[in-house]
DNA sequence: GATGAATGAGGGTTCATTCAT
DNA sequence: GATGAATGAACCCTCATTCAT
């Protein structure tokens, strides 16, 4: 059996994603982990803490399974059109519980100052991320502003259905632009 | 003074708001309407239950102040693009705290189907609101899903700048189109 | 059986003296009063209110039977040798636990600076109650000092000694003064 | 940097008398120590003999103080005075924290027989001192006593006040029993 | 001699809900 | 129609201590 450090964090990988911050009590975390009460916290000053480490996991994570996702695509329409197939590749994965740096931007006060930053910056590197590949920035806003719905609506719909239309669009969007 | 049930409806559309769901106990919803805990549970089941009264009368009141928002516009186009301007005015009104039909989604677990549901009846009448406006039905979902970025992006960020750039946008697809 | 915050405050009086503060957990207080968790929290906003309300209401039991005590008292001088009479009686009942402001006072950071507070004006009652009987102000605070000793040292070394030999001196002073 | 065990002890010597027993942790200590939890544990068997030790090294510091304090006094009146001066320069040291000894005895159960029996002997000491400087057994009890309550009410009040006043009660007892 | 990891028990507090009146 | 009292379950967190290395 892994550490209780790891075995925490990854009961918390699952848990936060699927059923959210304040849906999720330190007791179900511990059980699941087969930790003590004492021990997680000599591994995280608080919830908070844990949180904040929840949220640049999960980045490290997502991102390393897009790039792994998009990582056969010849162009950059192709890249950007697989992203959106990534998106329909993580709904059936992970059941449409949608982005959780959003989830959580909902859930938290936005007096947790330390937390907002955190998701705050994620969610920027993501964005700086579209723009890397595009040398037109109104293109590539426009782009990951149908990118961010996309994630939101399917959760939403529990359905793929925009996502696919947005396919479509962005593809529409690139040709136009050459 | 008006009505326990008004009373208590009318403290619920701020709190359930600006602070979410799980953030609002019922203790401090009684306490701001001023009425005892036996009399609220009079007239409303469960929490649950004022949770959906909230969504259809927080759909009521965004609706109307939306419509009312753009009611001088002469043309469609006209009436999308103030639109946006509506999602500024009310970041500034309500402090950037996006869209309590998507918050609560994310605070929800999902085998709470009845909210879900009235969650889900209500962000597709707005979809279907800019469906009637436009012939072409892409273009109708392209601008729809632009729409919502633009409130989650506004509120992550706390910033109306992406709502701006995006009014471009839109105006540029909308002359295209014609 | 009475009533929960009476049973609680009954509790309260037993065990914050007996025990001190600290050394008496809440979950010993519903317990032993009969009264759960969440009713407890009903009547007492918090464990320092709580404390707040013993002090009170220990100052009130504590007079009483004080004057009680005395009452039978024909003239000033027997009154004060009464009152050391008192703490001796008072140390046999309570087991040598000494007096709960003080305790407290020593338990207390100062940062809860209400309990000070209340401390601080009780035990400025009881200093005042010496001066109104004597119109010397020099000998009545020479009493009082005396007197807070007796307390502080009969519950250091568990016996009564150091009182009787203080009711001499008091009956010294007393007659000096005349 | 000085050994494991003085560091802990020199930490306990503040933090004990500051903050009192029973709200300074362990993990406090050794943070502010920079020692290992274990290496704590393998100097002293418990909190409670930190304590002990604590007690022992406090009393030994207050009363060198103490007789440095006073060391330039002439007679043993002077001496007298002198040490009510020490509690004056101690509690503005100090902060108004008062006596340690009695803080603590005023947290620990009575259970703890050892620790009472070393506060008992300690103060014990301190009222011997003062019979060895006089003749009278009640006058040099009646200062002590008097000593006592100066250190408690001037804890109790935060203030000097009444120790200075103290100070010419003594002074008149002196003088009257030449 | 020294350490970081791990713990059982308990700390105080809040939750949404029910019930007798 | 309205209420205050009462609750079980859960909340996040800290305590002094032990153990394997």
């Amino acid at each position: 059996m892994s550490k209780p450090r790891e075995r925490i964090l990854n009961t918390t990988m699952i848990l936060f994603h699927q059923q959210g911050y304040n849906n999720t009590g330190i007791n179900q975390i511990i059980e699941d982990s087969a930790v003590s009460k004492a021990s997680f916290y000599q591994h995280f000053k608080s919830k908070d803490d844990l949180c904040i480490e929840f949220l640049d996991k999960r980045y490290a994570y997502w991102i390393s399974e897009l790039e792994n996702f998009i990582s056969g695509a010849q162009t950059v329409e192709e890249r950007f059109l697989k992203s959106f197939d990534f998106l329909i590749f993580m709904n059936e994965k992970e059941n449409f519980r949608g982005c959780s740096f959003l989830n959580i931007l909902s859930e938290i006060p936005s007096e947790k100052v330390e937390i907002h930053k955190v998701i705050r910056s994620h969610k920027k590197a993501l964005r700086d991320a579209f723009n890397k590949d595009l040398k037109d920035d109104m293109l590539s806003d426009h782009i990951y502003l149908l990118f961010e719905s996309c994630i939101v609506t399917s959760q939403l719909y529990r359905s793929n259905e925009l996502i696919k239309k947005t396919k479509s669009i962005v593809q529409g969007l690139l040709l136009s632009s050459c």
